[in-house]
DNA sequence: TAAATATACAAACGTTCGTTTAATACAGCT
DNA sequence: AGCTGTATTAAACGAACGTTTGTATATTTA
């Protein structure tokens, strides 16, 4: 249960959109992620969201356009992080397996590092808002393009409408939905469903 | 690939709540299932909800309490159908492998037939209103408890922590998103992520 | 029949929503 | 100093929110 393959890279990471940004739209968004992981969208008023940022009300749509502009703001920083993680980790002459597994590790640890911003790119997801959904779609799209042409010919025997449901199934099940369900379980205990 | 067990049960399935209600609380019901996934809890609106279902505003107060009454009673309701299933197919004197066997299966057909209430069951878990969180997680322990208790001692082989989070990927992957990701997808393509 | 109960309704309640406007503060620059 | 553009603010907007009230209509019970 070893390799030898180097350690996949997840990026430096800046902090989120926009390192010239200034502080206060940088606080109204990183509340934001915060506050649409925990809360929702929807549940999500932009009063709280202001009160938390410790920023006017206003600040919110002078950055950021609307309430959904926001929201997409953050969607598509998350599928830029995806994009940078796995050209990287897709990129160079390694055989497609060592560049799938080394892309899945890269994955996962982007997960567990940044579970806010997967939250609110996947739980809202069977809703559907028809604008967020296409803007969605889209990114979907370019992404599964690149693990198609990152694995070559190598796509045939790994498609990505199975490692695509498995990698969906692996972020829900062990950052999504899994902290809410060990939450749920007695400390002693051992179980959940 | 092929067994000679029974085939599972997933129990005849009452229209949904309870049999002795009116008309206009079975439409209150119906409709809300339908929105709630569609939309979501948080985004879908009183007047639109008594709308569709052709029933007055205050109706739903009437029924249910609160609109927060409302979803309560769907999602233990959903529970109450996943006991009910789970009793059934984990009973017997069968080896614990067969018994857990048709129980996935009996529970994955569950979820293809009721993807509306997995999906309010399932997509706001994340967001922690306390009060539906600490109702989902009552819940969520009897369930993991009739897993345990169902598989005796074989359930130190297959502990319900691995079992757990093993069926909501399935349920995540296959039933919440698969459906999203596929509509994302061009419809010749082959990807998605 | 008379009383009681369950169901359904329209209208309005007070609150909160997302958004917009207009004005102000404060840089940097000429 | 005056000008310019960005940043920030308080105040207000109409619309929608979830809930409550009061009343009317069936249905059941006695």
């Amino acid at each position: 249960m070893s390799g030898d393959e180097a350690m996949p890279k997840t990026k430096p990471e800046a902090g989120s959109s926009d390192d010239t940004a200034p502080a206060t739209k940088q606080a109204v968004y990183d509340t934001a992620v915060r506050l649409f992981a925990r809360n929702g969208f929807a549940a999500t008023g932009m009063r709280e969201l202001s009160r938390e940022a410790g920023v006017n009300l206003a600040t919110v749509n002078y950055f950021y356009g609307s309430k959904k502009g926001l929201l997409k703001a953050i969607i598509e920083d998350y599928f830029q992080d995806m994009f940078a993680v796995m050209t990287e980790n897709l990129a160079g002459g390694d055989p497609p397996d060592v560049k799938l597994r080394r892309n899945i590790a890269a994955v996962a640890r982007y997960f567990a590092t940044h579970t806010d911003k997967l939250i609110i790119a996947l739980t809202e997801l069977p809703h559907d808002d028809p604008d967020i959904t296409e803007f969605k779609a889209e990114r979907f799209r370019r992404i599964a393009g690149l693990l198609q042409s990152g694995l070559g010919d190598a796509a045939a025997h790994v498609p990505v409408p199975v490692i695509g449901p498995a990698m969906v199934g692996l972020a829900a099940s062990r950052f999504l939905f899994l902290p809410v369900l060990q939450k749920a379980m007695p400390p002693g205990s051992r179980g959940m469903a």
